[in-house]
DNA sequence: ACCGTTGTTGCATGGATTTGCGATAAACAA
DNA sequence: TTGTTTATCGCAAATCCATGCAACAACGGT
């Protein structure tokens, strides 16, 4: 239904099996505008496969995110996901008091990502970092 | 001993009581080069408070880290804690793979961190930020 | 359609960190 | 010093996420 039949792809062309259990996942963080709590996950995903555990739902939110499926957003002490989508790939700044969320384009990133690569050999992973702080409105100008 | 005397003053004008355990924990990271983990404060607090919880470890590391005293290092699934010498600031970039740590001025992070603050009145936590990826010698280029 | 290989799952358990709550002890005034 | 206030602590329980293992099932070959 939702643009990821190409990561159903990916994971058989790499040699993963293609469970239930994963297409559920997947679906569901699919269809999700926005990201999505695990334990969110976990809750639709009984819905249609009641026996499904809790463990499976963080492996294969682990695994799409390894894969560059899912990208991962840090909210408080919780885990976000959602779909990556290379058309509205975004990154994410958390207020560490009222946890609200604003999306950043990674243009914003790009020039640093370059100079690490560059100057340490180091590649860091963009897609799945959030950066935290405080908004404009916790902590206004003045 | 080490440079933790302002932190002790700055604790107190902010109105937070000076406990043994709070000292003992301040000690503790001030004498420790580079990060350590909550695991090891409490080791070591333990020594000479044997009676010290964990869980006090961890709300006087997130009190001090909430100051400004010292700064998180976010190793794997594991947190780590170091000294916020304004002298020596510097942010870190931390291996998903072989979890290896490199230090980074934080001038690569400055012209960045402007311009959240300038055009989003977000006010990123720059001494806080882990950069996660993949460094050199676990993803040699080409 | 069946079989065999081996990646995956459910379950139970463990690790790391946080939180609620009654008891304790810093801080400060008298 | 003594008393009062209330931040902090120790303890226990809870939360979130990860992992070991035996049973299970996806997938390619027959």
């Amino acid at each position: 239904m939702s643009g990821h039949e190409s990561a159903v792809a990916r994971l058989r062309s790499e040699g993963y099996r293609m469970t239930p259990q994963r297409l559920s996942v997947l679906d569901i963080v699919a269809n999700r505008p926005g990201h999505i709590g695990a334990d969110e996950v976990w809750n639709l995903a009984k819905e249609q496969h009641p026996y499904v555990d809790l463990a499976t739902i963080y492996r294969t939110l682990q695994l799409l995110k390894r894969l560059g499926v899912v990208t991962e957003v840090v909210i408080g002490n919780k885990l976000h996901f959602e779909l990556a989508d290379h058309q509205t790939r975004h990154n994410h700044m958390v207020c560490s008091e009222c946890y609200s969320v604003q999306t950043l384009s990674p243009a914003y990133l790009a020039e640093f990502s370059q100079r690490l690569q560059g100057e340490f050999g180091f590649t860091p992973d963009l897609d799945n970092i959030t950066i935290g702080g405080v908004c404009s409105i916790c902590h206004p100008p003045g």
